[in-house]
DNA sequence: GATGAATGAGCATTCATTCAT
DNA sequence: CATGAATGAATGCTCATTCAT
């Protein structure tokens, strides 16, 4: 049994994902991962700990996945936007959940730590994508054009969620594409 | 000491949108209505018809508010749409939440009821969107242009929950508007 | 709406022998009545005295579908003990649980009164058939073997309930047939 | 403070014997086995599972001390008979209520698992007692016989219970011993 | 009499957390 | 490190009873 602290925490995303951090109990993680929820207390001292990093956990995979396409310094604003926007399109398009979104909720009331990483995770990313805009479209435009942007994809994915139609997701990749 | 069901409604709504339904207790809507936890069972058979009947609310509310807006006969197509972003700006801008968004993870996991009034109500939303844009669009092009509004409005509702700036709302408001 | 008293011991009785004291709530006899649970008390002042007015209720029909069968100065003793047989019987088939030993748990934990009376019955009970036996037994053996039969109908009804199967209770009313 | 399961059985047998399974609360379990009522459910996973385990220590008991008599390959059929009726004699007349009679109304209200149980418990007492009667009495008599048997031995418990009589349950092994 | 709202104690069950082994 | 037993507080819900109208 694969006891390791990463995996427990992949295992803890994937369940936070479909039941969210509330209704997922300890044991059902313990369960998930083969451990006796007691010994989860030997890798993370509380729940809140764990939801702290599951959350770095997700904020990691964007990180590699998704920033580092709109960073890669060979390729034109034009190309890392395409690729960054590509990333995740099909990233919501397998998960069809925003985990950090899904997890605002539980953050918000519980931990003032998880509620400002996901904060500034989503600035972060908007900041990203202003700097890709700024050169075409200047300072100021550019901030308003990149939060409207993620604002629409994070409207995107809760309309996958809810309503289930992956129309508006492409559409709004397609619009943002078109930016540059 | 006269508890109306619709003042346990309102109470409930309000404890749902900050703290979501399965973080608010029976215990919780009692000592916000000088009630016992038990006592509310008066008036409502369970937690979950609770939940139904607030989302009913908040349903009510929007066909009141904002889908009579926009479909006054009197007016043209553009002062409807506008009407109707008008009044969807000043009432995200008060609550800072969709409810309806907020509850949806609590409803999908516990509530089939629940979740089909959920989804219902962004579907019939976005079709009386489309049927406003359906004469100038057409449509096919009405529909996909009213479902990414929709999209939209609720991305920007997140982000003003999340991140806390209204721009993202103001600028999809905006853009909305400007499809007539 | 027939409030009288009288409906509302009928009503109780059936609950009762259908799903015990304890299990039937004063909103499910105000339910089978029509009326609400509140205006039970106006009738009687408690659950217990419900209790008690209907185990009274079922002696009374014993004493007046089975002991007084029992009583008929008219007839041999052979025929009172088969009339009274015939009775219990008939009553036995159709109810298929002994209502007072079904309430017997409920009676013993709850309520001193409830106790005594139900003891009671099945004393007097005996010594009815007892005193039908003694011309033939006399008084010592009469007693055993009264007893003994009242035991056997007992036993047998919760044959009947538990198993399902008639034969019991017949096979001890014929044998109990035999002893005159 | 090493709780094993048994101890739980045994303890939760003997206040349902007196208080019947409705009555008995988890958390008067708890006081009796010196646990809270919340751990009782680190060895039960609810309230029915307890009281089919019960039940099954119950007919365990009786498979082990009356069944066990009956069925001894060393002895006639009379010697068995006499051994198991002495088990149940001496059971209760120690006991004084018959477990399964008493759990049964709850059995048949609250689950059908343990109104299996008991129904088959009694049939297989009963077929256990046909057997050793067929050699005498042939297959059909000695069924009438030990069905007769059974619900005798059942009433005069009742009888024990309720009138506080052990005569009846004299009587009746008795008269059972004499049918071989 | 009847009503229906309210009470308060109780119940089965869940769960994050602790800790001796 | 892992286990599994235990804790204690909380949760949704039930119910006999009271009482103002």
């Amino acid at each position: 049994m694969k006891t390791d602290p990463s995996n427990l925490i992949e295992v803890s995303l994937s369940l936070f994902r479909s039941k969210g951090y509330r209704r997922t109990s300890m044991a059902d993680i313990g369960r998930a991962t083969g451990l006796l929820k007691g010994s989860i207390y030997h890798h993370f001292p509380n729940k809140e700990r764990l939801l702290i990093e599951v959350i770095q956990h997700v904020i990691g995979l964007f990180e590699d996945g998704v920033f580092t396409e709109a960073r890669r310094p060979d390729l034109t604003e034009k190309q890392r936007l395409d690729g960054m926007i590509d990333a995740v399109e099909s990233y919501y398009i397998q998960h069809r959940v925003c985990a950090l979104v899904h997890l605002w909720p539980d953050a918000l009331q519980e931990s003032a730590e998880a509620r400002e990483l996901i904060q500034k995770f989503f600035r972060d990313w908007r900041d990203l994508v202003s700097d890709l805009l700024k050169p075409k479209y200047g300072q100021a435009e550019a901030h308003r054009l990149a939060t409207d942007a993620l604002a629409r994809i994070e409207g995107a994915v809760i309309w996958l969620q809810i309503v289930g139609e992956e129309q508006a997701l492409k559409q709004c990749s397609e619009e943002i594409r078109k930016l540059l």
